[in-house]
DNA sequence: CAGTATCCGAAACGATACTG
DNA sequence: CAGTATCGTTTCGGATACTG
């Protein structure tokens, strides 16, 4: 049904959740480092951080570097196939730009639940 | 962050879960019958249907045509600004037929939790 | 046929606290 | 600094059974 997807969603990687493509997102313009992260994600926890952080990094979409050290300084980075998510992205953003007012007005009619 | 989405999710609507994609899909032919849906959508449940269901209704991508008469027959069928999801969700398909393959190999190889 | 009613389990999200 | 450990809540998905 969708081509060379894994049978249970859409899309192949976690970019459907609530912090995915936020964090990617976050990477465009440089590596970060955790708590860099943090603050344009606020309120995120770290441990909810660490979730989707090492689900990306498990598919080569970020890389994860630990330089030792005191205090320790790890970065984060996008992998060139991470960068290669943006087009979707920002084709999914398009749609919310043209058609994402509109909805919520209907939604919020409707009874958004 | 996502410009005209919602705050806590990149896509504005839901087609991120394990169904309503597919649902959308199977819609795009012309109208189906809610058990013309579980056909395609097979080992679906009525009960997990009807979520996704009620939702894209909700939000006017899909309108629900109930007729009167015994036994009952409703027909659900795409709107036009659920046609215009196919966009976005193409895109998604081709990143998914250039990339797919290739992060699944890798998620396998680190263990694919 | 087109659903709804219950009950269940897994996963994501979140608050709080603690550690190398 | 960069996490992990616990605990609790909510949501999604699913199995089974029942109804207008």
């Amino acid at each position: 049904m969708f081509a060379g997807c894994a049978d249970h969603t859409p899309l192949p990687v976690r970019v459907g959740d609530k912090w995915t493509a936020k964090i990617l997102v976050c990477l465009r313009d440089g590596p970060r480092r955790f708590s860099e992260l943090r603050v344009p994600l606020a309120p995120i926890t770290p441990k909810v951080l660490t979730g989707p952080l090492r689900a990306v990094e498990r598919d080569g979409l970020v890389t994860r570097t630990a330089r030792p050290g005191i205090p320790p300084r790890v970065e984060y980075a996008l992998t060139p196939r991470g960068r290669s998510l943006f087009a979707p992205l920002a084709v999914a953003c398009a749609w919310n730009a043209a058609h994402g007012a509109e909805l919520r007005a209907v939604r919020a009619a409707n009874g958004g639940r």
